[in-house]
This record gives structure tokens, C-alpha cells and sequence, in this order.
RNA sequence: GGCCACGUGGCGGAGUGGUUACGUAGCGGACUGCAAAUCCGCGUACCCCGGUUCAAUUCCGGGCGUGGCCUCCA
């Protein structure tokens, strides 16, 4: 079977076929670094990593490029600096927080089992380039050039109305965009939905010499800094765009309009793929209703990356998620489960079962290929279901974090607990249930669980105990 | 209001024009002094209304519901 990919372009789900099948290339929108990532961001991370590792499969992992990208000039991240280091100078504070932020998010997906991606562009170092190549300055001066843009109170803005079929991607036109928009026109903008692609920069501001003339320094507009990383890395037109649903507008719009217009070709990515939303306990997650999850603070809790990854890949990545406690713990149990077998190996992948590579090539259906792996285990196929775990970036490592830490808290309390299970095993022989029970009570109560297990061997009873979740 | 996606059992979720999904929770049984763990077994589903069809959860149309987006971010 071939990889079939759904695209936003076509609204349909079609054979993958990549331009260069020795370069197959692809562009996802990475985070704005200015806070913690959310579980939200979490999700392309997971998706496209999983894409990432499939491509590398079928096409050889020194075949396929991906490039996610960091946005480190932004309107978000200035006032955060402003907010939190209020003492410094702007561009000092910046580089804190980006530094910060930047370091935190790779820590935090390293957990979740995310591979690198081939290139992690940082923004502001694709704003002007000495070596000459694509940038976002020499994108912007192309289109000013190509009369796709223009230069207005020391902006460049885009001119909407100089591209046909603009619009295309969010399947709507520009009098349907004109008729719903609800935000105050600026006067200097030829068409209401003309975009910015560079603005005058506040004194203190990070500043830029900017393009076509204007003597004001400035910086880039947000939708730019894709179209320039995308098309130094990957060139003018390649194989995939991801990023989650709600870029589709305007943020790929405008990197169409952008990438297309300055190059002069038909088409920036072949194919576009978004990934769904995700709510939280059935709601919206916002600030407002404080239940924002980082992925920070749920690593913190003590789940195991790889049990946030397993519940992400649960849901299909174009269905919505509702992200809840109950389902981590669901995913915490069956991934265990599957772990708990001993001689599970992950990085054996000479039997990699063809059913999961076939699941995930329909349009990266993770569910089906979850099926199969509930299927390897209840036919106690360990050497598939090892091969796929791995495959699908599981390596127990994270799991086994979380034991080793469950074990240094067990080992913490050992000299209280042991006595009591020594004296209830003694109850037990002597039948005074009654005593037994309660030391069990009191046992749970302090949050240990009991199993009492018969040594095969000596007939006697033999007791283990854990600290319950 | 416009555009888009989705709607399967308590929950997650696969799949199909007529046949068991599966997982988790629940229930029953085995084991146990009783539990826990484990093993075995069981149950309830395809949003509504039309249409096509011998047959529709599965195709078509309409409706309802849920979620997302609707400019340079508040």
C-alpha cells in the first residue's frame, strides 16, 4: 500500500507522491517561544514526528528533510521580556526569555519521545542573511518588485487583490473574508485584507535595517518568517506543510500568498496538513478558564513523557481530543501493561509488522495501529509488538523513569513498611485475619498496596507491596 | 452569518452495504481466609428524518449537535 496523506488544498486524502523521492521535504510551524508549550503545541510535535519517522521508513531516514522552525521575534514575546525583566534593557530581556523558553520546550519534547528535526531554524537569524541567500528582507523586496507588495508609513504590506486565487487553502474568497471581518482597517492599507510583512519597530524594539527604502529599522510580520525559512531550507516548492487547524487562516494563507508571489510558481507545499484541536476535560482550554496544561507541569506530575505521547497518537491527528486524566491514566496502563512483559524489545526492527506501516499510511491512522499493537499483545507477539513500540518512538525509557522514582520513594519508607508486612504475614499463619486486615488497612492507608503472591517452589505466601498512584 | 471538520456502547476508539473490533471502566466466575494482582467469561452502540437497496451504522439528501477558523492578537 502507498502513503496516502489527507490534503487542506484538496480537502481529500490522496497518494503521497514526493518530488524528489532522495529529498523529500517538509515544513511544520514550531512554537513562538515565550512561554511554556501547552499540551496543545504538544500535538504537531507528536504527529509530525511520527510523519518524520514513517517518511524516513519508507523513503530512508537520509532521504527526508524536515525543518521545524522557532519564532523568536514576536509581539507576545516583547511583552513578556518587558513584563518580566522589567529592569533590563528590551533585547537583553528578549534573549532571556527566548533562551529560556527555547530551552525548556526541547527539554520538555525530548521527554515525549520527539525526534530532531533535520533543520531547527531560528527566525531571527533568516531576517537578513550575509551569505546572500533567501531571507525574509529579500523576500519581502521580491515581492515590493513583482508589485505583489507595498510600501505605506513605513510598512510593506501585501497586496491581496495582485493574487488570483488567494484564499484558496481556507476555501473562502476575499468578499466573504471583507464581509467577516470585525477588526478596524488601518487607513494606509490599500485592500482590507492586505497583510503586514514588515512594521516600524518601537524605539527599544528589536530592530532590523529594513527593506525597499524605508529609513525606519523594523521587523518582520509573522506570516514572513515561514516563507523565508521554508524556501532557504527546502526551496521554493516541497512536499509537506503541517501545523495545527487553526493556521490554516491566516497564518498558511499569507505563506502561500507570500512564497508564491516572490518565487513565481503555482504552489508552495503539494501537500497541507493540519492537525485538530484539543480540549481539556471537555473545555476549551484558555487562560481565562485557568486549564491551560503545560506539558512542563504534566511531566512534573509524574506522567511518563511517553504516556502523554501514547494518549496523543490514541486520536486520530485530524479528530478533535479531549484531553483528560481519565485518558492518561487509561494510557499509563496500557503502556505499562505492555512494558511489564520481559524480553519486550524495542530497537529489534527486523519483523516490523506490515500492518501498523499499512495503518499509518492511511493518513497516519494511529488508532488502527494502536489495534494492532492490542492485537500483538493478546497473542502475546512480543517481538511485534516491541518492533512497532519502538518504531512509533517508544522506548520504555521514560516508563521505567518513573519506576526507578517510584522506587527510590518505596525505598524511603522500606523500614516502616516491612515490619508491618512481616507482622501481618505472621497474623496471617496464625489465622487472626482480623489483625492481618488491619495492618493491610493501615498499610493502604499510608498509600501502599499489597500482593500476596504463593512462592511456587516452598508453597509459602509471599507478599509484595507498591506505592498506590 | 460564511467556510471547514466531526457525531459508533460509561469513556477512548477501529471497521464494515448483510458476519466478534479492540482497549478501559462495569458485571460474573476461577484463584484467595478476604482482598489485590492474574486468568476466564458477559453485557449495552453505530445522532435524527427521509431516499437508494432484498438489506444501511456503512452510500445520497436534509436536519440537529459538537469543535475550529473568519487579518497584522486583546
Amino acid at each position: 500500500m502507498a502513503l496516502k496523506l489527507y490534503n487542506t488544498l484538496t480537502r481529500q486524502k490522496a497518494e503521497f507522491v514526493p518530488i524528489d523521492p532522495s529529498n523529500v521535504r517538509m515544513y511544520v510551524c514550531g512554537p513562538t517561544v515565550y512561554d511554556y508549550a501547552h499540551i496543545g503545541n504538544a500535538r504537531p510535535v507528536i504527529v509530525f514526528d511520527v510523519l518524520f519517522r514513517l517518511l524516513r521508513h519508507i523513503y530512508r531516514p537520509d532521504h527526508v528533510t524536515y525543518v521545524r522552525n522557532i519564532t523568536d521575534v514576536d509581539d507576545k514575546i516583547n511583552a513578556r521580556a518587558a513584563r518580566d525583566y522589567p529592569g533590563l534593557p528590551l533585547n537583553e530581556a528578549i534573549r532571556k526569555v527566548t533562551e529560556a523558553t527555547e530551552n525548556q520546550f526541547h527539554a520538555d519534547i525530548a521527554a515525549l519521545g520527539v525526534l530532531p528535526p533535520t533543520y531547527e531554524p531560528r527566525a531571527t537569524e533568516y531576517i537578513r542573511r550575509k551569505d546572500g541567500r533567501e531571507d525574509m528582507v529579500s523576500l519581502i523586496e521580491a515581492l515590493v518588485k513583482r508589485r505583489h507588495a507595498y510600501v505605506a508609513e513605513d510598512h510593506v504590506l501585501f497586496d491581496v487583490g495582485s493574487m488570483s486565487d488567494y484564499g484558496r487553502l481556507s476555501n473562502r474568497t476575499l468578499e466573504e473574508m471583507e464581509a467577516g471581518a470585525r477588526v478596524e482597517v488601518a487607513p494606509y492599507k490599500k485592500g482590507p485584507m492586505d497583510f503586514v510583512l514588515w512594521k516600524p519597530s518601537k524605539p527599544g524594539e528589536p530592530a532590523w535595517p529594513s527593506p525597499s527604502g524605508i529609513k525606519t529599522p523594523g521587523r518582520p510580520g509573522w506570516h514572513i518568517e515561514c516563507s523565508a525559512m521554508a524556501g532557504a531550507l527546502l526551496g521554493p516548492v516541497f512536499d509537506i506543510h503541517g501545523g495545527g487547524i487553526d493556521l490554516t487562516f491566516p497564518h498558511h494563507e499569507n505563506e502561500i500568498a507570500q512564497s508564491r508571489c516572490a518565487h513565481g510558481t503555482s504552489k508552495m507545499a503539494n501537500v497541507w496538513m493540519h492537525n485538530g484541536f484539543l480540549q481539556v476535560e471537555g473545555e476549551k482550554m484558555s487562560k481565562s478558564l485557568g486549564n491551560f496544561v503545560t506539558i512542563h507541569e504534566l511531566l512534573t506530575d509524574g506522567w511518563p513523557g511517553e504516556v502523554l505521547r501514547f494518549n496523543m497518537l490514541r486520536t486520530h491527528y485530524r479528530q478533535p481530543i479531549d484531553w483528560t486524566k481519565k485518558g492518561l491514566e487509561e494510557s499509563q496502563k496500557i503502556l505499562t501493561g505492555w512494558f511489564a512483559h520481559e524480553g519486550l524489545d524495542t530497537d529489534d526492527r527486523t519483523s516490523l509488522p506490515r500492518d501498523v506501516i499499512e495503518a499509518l499510511e492511511d493518513d497516519l491512522n494511529t488508532p488502527k495501529a494502536i489495534a494492532e499493537l492490542h492485537g500483538y499483545a493478546a497473542a502475546k507477539d512480543f517481538k511485534n509488538l516491541g518492533a512497532a513500540l519502538g518504531f512509533l518512538g517508544f522506548d520504555g525509557a521514560t516508563l521505567r523513569q518513573a519506576d526507578a522514582r517510584a522506587v527510590e520513594t518505596a525505598q524511603s519508607v522500606a523500614s516502616t513498611v516491612e515490619p508491618l508486612i512481616i507482622a501481618r504475614l505472621e497474623a496471617r499463619k496464625r489465622k487472626d485475619f482480623a489483625e492481618s486486615d488491619r495492618i493491610r488497612d493501615e498499610l493502604a492507608k499510608m498509600g501502599i498496596a499489597l500482593k500476596d503472591t504463593k512462592n511456587k517452589e516452598t508453597g509459602e505466601i509471599e507478599t509484595t507491596w507498591e506505592i498506590a498512584r
